[in-house]
DNA sequence: GGTAGCAAGTTGTCCGGACATATTCTAGAC
DNA sequence: GTCTAGAATATGTCCGGACAACTTGCTACC
């Protein structure tokens, strides 16, 4: 029998932690409905017998959490129930989402102003038949070898006089789409993959074989306001290119 | 000529935010190096003529940030000179996050232990021959149609003896694997995809042709002691799946 | 009935201080 | 030379108070 190791030592928790933790439960066991007012931060330190510093430090982890929605003058609201498991996704630019690295360039192919048919309107949320414009793309490596590992569609929604003709323009297009995908006034971006076997004429743009496997994304970028600026399709060649992301828990 | 709109109302910045601001500029004005300390919460006090309450809500920023990380006893040092763009990906579970909802079941096909050659010794961090287990499985649409859309290969490093039993039935390794999976537990997920043709096996169990373009995914676990808890490889049928995520931007 | 304005209530900002806890360095014992 | 104890220093926790800014609802006025 080996001696006992030293007891696991409780390690104190702060104030702030337990009342925190304790908050946390009565959410999590419905003891508030979403939507409800929390008590008021005055109410909770004559509750708890503590000061104002310490319960804010508390309301501060739930809003953290996600749990709860603090609102000068109002209140604090509980907005779920259930404390998201957030993985957070660190990138230093838009490229570097994209993988697309820094040793990568894009050339314009094609700029010319479609209709939208039904599919486009609804990913650009614009009205059928809407005059978009469309760029094609071809991404290659920079370098003396300079192969083409990926072709995109670019679909912008209508835009202003000024824009349109600086987008439709080949040689001017370029930084008008990279302020699109400035990170600054991006607020979302969604996207999908999908694996697809590439049609002849993309295939020939990227010196494969008709059929290749090839991994395709759809992105829709968002602006602050929450309104599309640009939305794209990307075909890459499945043995240039790869997609990879770190996932991290919050709290870790 | 149009009067004159309000004027922007020039919104009192906070002191701590313009304290913030201040030292984010210096930092990524590279007035501090990486790595280097920034003066103690104290100093800036005096420097700045405020309160250290006032300080160190402008040092939570930073950190929020990702810019500084702060050690009691030692002080705040620069860790990134770059304020890095951060997207968060919020979900609720891990079959969220690998997009097989609640609508999907796991069986297991075969367990069995396997000396890890040279890449899966790389990919788990552990010896080459170390012996590693090996879990085959298929997963479907629950309901009638129970078509399959996903082939996963599971790999464990060297595991405990009562663990290993458990993994090695396959009656029992399903509970196993998913502690492993645990969000609990998980401080980390690395992943990549790509496109690939199926070779004749995987087709076979997916009911679908050799050749066939599938979206391959590679999981890598960790825990949150940042020691990798299962691997896994992936296939999942082009026509039935697709892997979609929303990055948000953190201050939106 | 509608509206402007006031009053009460709530969170945001900021100050001052005190002690706890973790880290780092140094002087001294051995 | 190495180890230990302690001092010095840094951030973490917690208290108390004050006023600012915002929200909400009520009241009085038109």
């Amino acid at each position: 029998m080996t001696p006992a190791l030293a007891p696991m030592l409780p390690k104190k928790i702060p104030r702030y932690r337990a009342i925190a933790d304790q908050l946390i439960n009565d959410i999590v066991g419905k003891k508030f409905a979403i939507g409800q007012a929390l008590p008021a931060e005055t109410e909770l330190c004559v509750q708890l017998q503590t000061s104002r510093h310490t319960v804010r430090e508390a309301l501060r982890i739930l809003e953290e959490a996600g749990l709860i929605a603090r609102r000068q003058g109002s209140g604090s609201e509980v907005i779920a129930q259930t404390p998201p498991v957030r993985y957070r996704q660190t990138v230093d630019s838009i490229e570097d989402l994209l993988q697309y690295g820094n040793a990568s360039r894009f050339r314009i192919l094609l700029s010319r102003e479609t209709a939208a048919d039904a599919s486009l309107a609804h990913t650009l949320r614009c009205a059928e038949g809407a005059p978009c414009i469309e760029l094609h793309g071809l991404r290659s490596e920079r370098g003396d070898s300079g192969r083409p590992f990926a072709v995109s569609h670019v679909f912008f929604p209508p835009q202003s006089a000024r824009k349109r003709a600086r987008l439709l323009d080949v040689a001017t297009a370029l930084p008008v789409m990279l302020e699109s995908l400035d990170s600054r006034t991006l607020g979302r971006i969604e996207q999908t993959f999908e694996a697809v076997a590439l049609d002849a004429d993309i295939a020939a743009l990227l010196h494969t074989r008709k059929g290749a496997p090839s991994l395709r994304a759809r992105r829709a970028y968002f602006d602050r306001k929450g309104e599309i600026s640009v939305a794209a399709i990307s075909w890459h060649r499945s043995d240039l290119f790869r997609y990879a992301t770190v996932l991290r828990h919050e709290s870790a």
